[in-house]
DNA sequence: TATTGCATGTGATAGCTGTCACAAAACAAG
DNA sequence: CTTGTTTTGTGACAGCTATCACATGCAATA
């Protein structure tokens, strides 16, 4: 799969280094990309598909932080590759995806050698940075109903698709929430006409 | 002030060009140092005292993210310095508090010619991200009396005392909550001898 | 068709938190 | 001491959410 077109900001010889040194992955929908505590081998790039990074407690609760697309990279291997560090969150495949390893030690000459490369981690940063504060923001301000609603934007947004499909309880999961009280409230929402609901898919109006 | 001791791992070439370079400002408690749209012009290395990192939306309400000490620097302000953005957050000067300065247009110069002020930079985004984790953490997977020793418990780290002087009410704030809330749950703490309340004090036992 | 499994709907209930109203206590300053 | 201000205590109540129990509905497959 040719990845360039994703990276056009990358310099050619940014772009030579990483094709003679970066490895293809696939992972299958549903495939654990990383869990709490593993060490870090490699920045990962992803060409295709979505990957949901979120939080696990001791309790077996989850919660969604957000999803990276193709063209984007993990902040998170980002920083714990330079420091070879153990990372604090998960990632699973949400849907088929393909991503670029690029092992950790080429991290610190990329960096130094080019622009383009630095460029890209910090724009990295400080958009994961700026995601997880909207996180904040979201279960700090607002109740279930508008955590609802900006869940499904947000899924809406980054498939490109305005039908969501997934089952209910996949929705409490992620929110950290129970099943009856999204049912109910999404129930609410087709009420007010923001919805359409079908088995294991919701429609955005 | 000298400053150097509280960054021991600067290089001396680095050391020289901030000197050369930096503004050194004071803060009084209570003022404002950065409120969410500014632009920011300089990234600013914590000498001296408590900045309070916090969010703020629309209705007024608060929620406080994390506190800088001295030898910290500010992710954000680095962040945005570096891209030349605005800010989404507000800082705000918990205590009398020093700062050193450094302007915008260095930040490139520095990550490429200095070692340690890279890696600085990089720790800095790691810290800032882990504890924007860790907040997130909280507030997703626990109840506002877990919340509320955390947040005791983090006060006394950051501050080096046992005794944390605040009113009820500047918790429930900080925590996005009310005041009878926190009153009531410290009460709770009391009676678990977790706590000794006093008039604008609370002792961690 | 009958069966099985998953997804969704619904009512009852309990706990947590936010809000209002007001009382009591601690402190500061005249 | 007296007065005014700030901080804290307390009861009542309402709304949101989690949980339990169970019903219903939809889909695939034998």
């Amino acid at each position: 799969m040719d990845w360039k077109p994703l990276f056009p900001q990358f310099e050619p010889g940014l772009i030579e280094i990483i094709e003679r040194n970066a490895v293809q992955k696939t992972f299958a929908a549903g495939e654990v990309i990383m869990r709490t505590g593993q060490y870090i081998k490699s920045t990962a790039l992803v060409l295709e598909g979505q990957i949901k990074i979120y939080r696990e407690n001791q309790d077996g609760g989850e919660f969604l932080m957000y999803y990276l697309g193709p063209g984007q990279a993990c902040a998170v291997s980002m920083i714990c590759a330079i420091q070879s560090e153990t990372s604090e969150i998960n990632a699973i495949a949400e849907t088929d995806t393909e991503v670029l390893l690029i092992p950790v030690q080429l991290m610190d000459d990329l960096m130094n050698q080019y622009k383009s490369w630095y460029q890209f981690v910090i724009q990295t940063y400080r958009s994961r940075f700026d995601e997880l504060i909207s996180v904040v923001d979201n279960i700090a301000f607002h109740n279930m109903d508008e955590r609802l609603e900006f869940y499904l934007k947000r899924h809406a947004k980054n498939s490109g698709k305005q039908i969501i499909e997934t089952s209910h309880q996949q929705i409490a999961d992620d929110l950290n929430s129970s099943r009856e009280v999204i049912s109910r409230l999404l129930k609410k929402m087709e009420q007010r006409n923001l919805v359409k609901l079908n088995r294991n898919m919701i429609e955005l109006l």
